[in-house]
DNA sequence: CTGAAAAGCTAACACCATTAGCCAGCGAGC
DNA sequence: GCTCGCTGGCTAATGGTGTTAGCTTTTCAG
């Protein structure tokens, strides 16, 4: 019998393509392992557990989109980035809901890997508010409300939460524009 | 050996109290069981599964965050308002984690009870947006925006999202801040 | 070619959700 | 006040899941 070939990052990304697929709340040892054609204990050479698992999860999809985010925001400034970074934002939470569910998990204090994938996204965020004139404790606090607002509007709009008739990509608009009006009435003050 | 007098209302709460302790995605039969100090399977005289159980936990806590902003806003308008309700979310959320992540789930179109709860919440947020002149698409856009806001930033805060050491109430502060210039905004041009 | 580390396997266990079927408490009505 | 029937709780059993232990076989270094 051939090897299967495993190691901890195709484990991963099978975690993630599962989750994907049947949502994050649903991601189970025995679908990683049907989905790599392996029994379900020889997952545990890779892993060290599901929640373990569901770690390395948060770390890829906080880097991917750290990349999204970075790539989105090359190049531009100003309203400019934030249209570009924000809709990359809900780009990716729609393509990847549960790489995107993933994502909440805050890094513990001692996990320099998660901590590295949370810090790439921030430094994007910071970039953009940089481009209005933020620095410094109001950055942070506008980086908290921007992440607030984004990671609010696509986790209602992927949970369904959005009830109304009337188009999300229209609420959506709203939502950018008074970020953008905001960031830019703080900016100027400063 | 005397009954234990249960009934879905008390269950729903039992469920409700060990969300709080244990968090929503930890709620189990096996804990409500035990907090009610009968065997596991006696619930399903009571409820129809787990699934079903974690409806009912939604529509208990949708009905008590809308009671809860509803009363946030009675007597109050305009900003006043925003600030009263908003602080009402906030705090619904941290001193209900479990239930209020249960809150996120969306009503099936069938649900009339779960609909009614989340139209109770619904209700209240127009209200606010009436105060400054809003109503229609745009108020339906606005109320999605700042549910966005405030979820996201509640989520992010229970689930400890707020790594840097920045105060997070200041932070919260800034967020409703700029709900206010927002909504003062299109208020004003409506 | 050989030996040892590592990868995948089977077997076993504990825990959970769910269903079936039993028995006891309790109220309605004679 | 007694009985009948309903209802609420129970035990037992099943299938699925995460986890560990221990075995076998592939694979690669020397």
């Amino acid at each position: 019998m051939p090897r299967a070939g495993l190691n901890p990052r195709v484990v991963a990304q099978a975690a993630a393509a599962v989750s994907d697929d049947v949502g994050f709340p649903r991601l189970t040892l025995a679908l990683v392992a049907e989905r790599l054609g392996v029994r379900l204990p020889s997952l545990y050479k890779h892993i060290d557990s599901l929640d373990g698992l569901r770690r390395d999860l948060a770390v890829l999809a906080t880097r991917e989109l750290g990349e999204a985010l970075g790539g989105a925001a090359l190049g531009r400034s100003g309203a400019d980035a934030l249209h570009a970074v924000a809709d990359a934002y809900r780009d990716y939470a729609r393509r990847h809901p549960g790489r995107y569910a993933a994502t909440v998990r805050a890094p513990d204090p001692g996990d320099a890997e998660h901590l590295a994938a949370a810090d790439g996204v921030l430094r994007t965020v910071l970039a953009v508010l940089a481009g209005y004139g933020l620095a410094g404790d109001e950055a942070v606090d506008a980086a908290r409300a921007l992440r607030a607002a984004l990671h609010g509007f696509a986790t209602l709009e992927v949970e369904g939460g959005f009830g109304l008739p009337r188009d999300v990509d229209r609420s959506y608009r709203f939502l950018v524009a008074g970020l953008d009006a905001v960031l830019a009435g703080r900016g100027r003050e400063a």
